[in-house]
DNA sequence: AACAGATTTTGACATAAATCAAGGAATCAA
DNA sequence: TTGATTCCTTGATTTATGTCAAAATCTGTT
């Protein structure tokens, strides 16, 4: 199809590669539609090949024995996921579904591998998106460990405005659920922190539009994570 | 140094490059004696480089604004660090220093680029290494946001055991300091954990000596993480 | 052997966030 | 519109772990 053509060749992956490449891909790419809450792989299934998101939005997570969830990486149009077992050879270390209905391409490992032994700017291309995926986990290591959850959530809403290029006001494009999971906590509590943060004159909260009241309070708060009661 | 050129020869990202190549390696590369506590690069700095321990041990990590340190990552002989930079080209995510006394190889970005680009077999290999430092990464999101520190623990011996390929018995080679912030705690937990789990009869502890009394315990306060007040 | 410094342990206490339980709101389909 | 389902909020309570302070132990050095 011809969306995924275009979302391709633009990709972090596979953008510069000429365009008898992206065919060469394209041939050997196998397109699946994802609903919403369908289970795309489980961890520790064996990982025969990766995927490439056209279309929608994905959850990388994990659960723990009592069944909270912690989701490591959301994957919207053109990011790849699941290339860990491409290279590593071991199953796949996390579970991944659908966020919303989506599509996406399935690569087979064996193809991949070929193409990027060939090519080395795909190599260079994976080894840099590998390179930044491990720079947000990082950040996500340090947040979970060294942060309370008011900083955290302070240091989302000012990631989000600058991706959404937006000074004032953000809108969410996930639920409040996915928010809390993505955070490495529970509904209740960011209910209860989304509210104080409201009552200290930081946010407005209307469903998922977040107005940004007072930039400089949160960016203290995403840095030292103290809130006055 | 010939103990270099034995390390790099068997490390996972150059095994299996022709005596030429290693030559080539050990001729861009510049050795540096680190000593313990000393400083290798800061967070924010921009990488010119990435580094091979050749000798000794270096913790990479983060630092909370209050002074709390959490342990990324520690890399013995034979393991590379610092290399996100060359591939995302942003900067040192974390920081990094020596933990004991050791010996490390500095590559310059630019020679190991080109070398990669010349050669698929590299590329791979670092493919691989990044990938499981993912899984790595993975595995301490888990943990830190599923699991609570009595089961990283237990985790943590399992593992040890399993490295040290010893089934009763094993010892650690970070100060229990060192220890507590890999596990992403403090020293006074950690010191309350291990008397617990020696008071229930699942290990014996003798500085830095751990004996297994009860391997089936531990694995299942690894997996669900609840110890019997 | 003895000191200085670092490391580890212990106790009393504070607190962030999870749990449990229930009630409200929003969303979707029929 | 109605009901049904999911999502979100709120309150009361518990709990794991952090903080602070001090003592105890270990380590290497002179």
């Amino acid at each position: 199809m011809s969306k995924a053509r275009g979302i391709l060749s633009q990709s972090i992956l596979f953008s510069g590669l000429p365009e008898t490449d992206i065919n060469a891909l394209l041939s050997i790419a196998i397109e699946k539609p994802v609903s919403t809450g369908e289970l795309i792989f489980s961890e520790g299934d064996s990982g025969d090949g990766f995927y490439v998101t056209i279309e929608g939005l994905i959850k990388v997570y994990k659960l723990s024995t009592e069944g909270k969830e912690q989701i490591l990486h959301m994957f919207g149009p053109g990011e790849p996921f699941g290339e860990v077992p491409v290279f590593s050879g071991e199953a796949f270390p996390a579970s991944a579904e659908g966020i919303k209905k989506s599509r996406i391409l399935f690569f087979p490992r064996r193809a991949f591998r070929d193409l990027i032994a060939q090519n080395p700017s795909v190599a260079m291309n994976m080894l840099a998106v590998l390179s930044r995926r491990l720079r947000n986990f990082t950040v996500q290591v340090e947040n979970l460990s060294l942060k309370e959850v008011p900083a955290r959530l302070a240091g989302y809403f000012l990631l989000q405005s600058e991706e959404q290029n937006s000074e004032d006001t953000i809108t969410l494009n996930i639920s409040k659920g996915h928010l809390a999971s993505f955070l490495g906590t529970i509904p209740e509590t960011l209910s209860r922190m989304l509210r104080k943060m409201n009552e200290q004159g930081l946010i407005e909260v209307e469903s998922r539009k977040i107005r940004i009241l007072d930039r400089q309070g949160l960016e203290e708060l995403a840095e030292f994570g103290k809130m006055e009661t």
